[in-house]
DNA sequence: GATAAAAATGTAACCGATTGCATTTTTAAT
DNA sequence: ATTAAAAATGCAATCGGTTACATTTTTATC
């Protein structure tokens, strides 16, 4: 456990017969030391295997070049792919990033703020929790004027900036692309609209189907929580109605992989019967057997503009004053659980 | 921008007319403070909006409270799970998680390496690119004493720790399982045996088929990326063999998907013409017709030994000495594209 | 060679919590 | 009331860079 002891610049102040503050400005290549010098402390700092103290820079610079993630949960393909382009950027940018998740839960993302911000992150992306409707956890935060925004499931609070695709476009894409089919009788699967993709997904819907004249009904929206096994449920929720809806569009791909599947072993024709849409493109819609219609899900690059909006913040290459969203582009992917071939 | 200034410790040791130090030792808890003391000074932090500050803490006593984790990918569901187990147990212990990914370059896992030992994280989680074969960029943790251990795919170096299942036992159940079912011409789709998960898979291939009097044949080892595509490349390899194998055992459930997919659109009946195994458990699995036999893989569990393990070595409440490896408990489960009704 | 200007380096306070040791206050025993 | 022991608090150094300001050294000009 004999930790040796770390090389500090005024080891290497000594061995040269310099002061600290040389040291320091060298390394951090500043135009007012001497280049020989620079040379000189470069070459000792390489060969003493020196490595800068962050938590002393960090301390005197009151900056942690930490950017927070609170998510609702890892394992789900799309939030993967979030991750993976806020990574990307957050590394080339030199920042570092702490994950948390908040399990859907509003009290554990209570948790994760008051933990990101005990550890004075720079930043902070946000994904809201399902449940989460009081969001007065991120006042410290706005208080302290550390910036923040929100990705996909978001929410308008004082002018932090929100990052989506637009969910009332791409339901309303869903659905008439299902009308175009020749569907009359749609049934909506989502979750309880608390959140926006919901609600938005669930207007989408609503005004494709005023704009075809077809009259909304309450009873053909199923409310789950968008689990494969709650697609299985919503099966048979589908099969006792009568008439059979032709066609579903649910809100993620994975709990219309369940329902899919349980409808196939009930007999039920896709898309012959009823057909489906579903949504986020899941690598799962293109395995289903048919391939499953779903709407394309800019995951990567959602997490790519998060993190380059909230860094570009910090680096006040630009500065967001008033509230800012940032709508990203999202597709239809026609496959065949959708497409009914006319008669 | 303008940033309020902190409460610090001295700011309530002024208004409260003690030292810092007592301030620092009552908000620690500490015994030796008056208890009447320690809850005036605890309602004025409350009350004045206090908070720690980390960084400060964190320079006196040079930890960071803070684990590394290097991984391939994100986006793969086991990788998902893993984190989440680990995030389950790092934020119940009061550390926090920094993670990079390697995108299985081992260049990058080293610029990940030296960026975590910069952040002097106190221990690191490391899972290894698939291509890493030099692993000297561990050297400074070692040197260091900062403890690391691998988790999947792992490496045996010094004296760290590993965590992984039996991929030989699985490897050999899965090849087994495939003979039982009375396939006699086994072919193995694995990624370049450089990575001690694929090497030990194939080596169970190989003693499973020894065991049953089986020769190996070489030429019955397909390697690519095993990704979905190959799986796909491989079908088309699959067909042209004469006589057409009867069974594949797969590295990788997305491969065997892909493949499976493929082998169907050409009219290949699964199992009856080939029977499939495959690896992981992905959620895929379930989804692909017929439902695919794999080896379920525990990540969740993965994550949180690996974290719990490397937290205890920290807190010292264990103390690895010696080079120790952890085998998690990984079974087959059979569906329905390796099961083949005896005539 | 003197002098001003520019370049290079140094000094010391600072960031905020921690902690060994010293000092003061309280309590208990005689 | 005296004194020793115990309890509570304070002092000051420390962690390792950063930086405003001061000082020294070098270069350029007349």
């Amino acid at each position: 456990m004999t930790r040796e002891k770390d090389i500090t610049i005024y080891d290497l102040a000594k061995k040269l017969n310099l002061s600290g503050a040389t040291i320091s400005r060298a390394l951090k290549n500043d135009p007012v030391v001497n280049k020989k010098t620079k040379k000189k402390i470069a070459d000792l700092a390489e060969k003493m295997g020196y490595r800068s103290n962050h938590l002393a820079r960090n301390l005197r610079s009151q900056k942690t070049q930490t950017i927070g993630l609170i998510i609702p949960r890892f394992n789900s393909y799309f939030m993967s792919t979030v991750i993976a382009g806020i990574e990307n950027v957050v590394n080339r940018e030199g920042y570092n990033l702490i994950i948390s998740q908040s399990l859907e839960s509003a009290d554990k993302e209570k948790l994760c703020a008051a933990n990101m911000f005990k550890n004075r992150v720079d930043g902070l992306l946000v994904s809201l929790a399902y449940e989460t409707e009081d969001i007065s956890h991120f006042e410290p935060f706005f208080n302290k004027n550390i910036p923040f925004l929100f990705f996909d499931r978001v929410i308008y609070y004082k002018n932090s900036s929100n990052i989506l695709i637009d969910n009332r476009k791409a339901g309303y894409d869903a659905t008439s692309h299902l009308i175009r089919q020749g569907c009359k009788h749609i049934v909506h699967i989502t979750a309880t609209p608390k959140r926006n993709v919901y609600i938005d997904r669930l207007q989408g819907y609503k005004e494709a189907l005023a704009d075809h004249k077809i009259e909304f009904r309450e009873e053909n929206l199923i409310i789950n929580n968008l689990s494969q096994e709650a697609g299985t449920i919503a099966a048979a929720i589908l099969m006792k109605m009568n008439p059979l809806p032709d066609g579903v569009f649910v809100a993620n791909d994975n709990c219309a992989v369940g329902c899919m599947i349980a409808l196939n072993k009930a007999g039920i024709r896709i898309p012959q019967d009823i057909a489906f849409v579903g949504f986020n493109n899941d690598p799962v819609s293109k395995v289903i057997e048919p391939n499953l219609t779903t709407i394309n899900y800019p995951g990567y690059e959602m997490g790519q503009v998060a993190a380059q909006h909230l860094i570009n913040h910090l680096n006040g290459t630009i500065i967001i004053k008033t509230a800012n969203t940032i709508l990203l582009h999202s597709e239809l992917i026609i496959r065949a659980s959708s497409v009914i071939k006319k008669k």
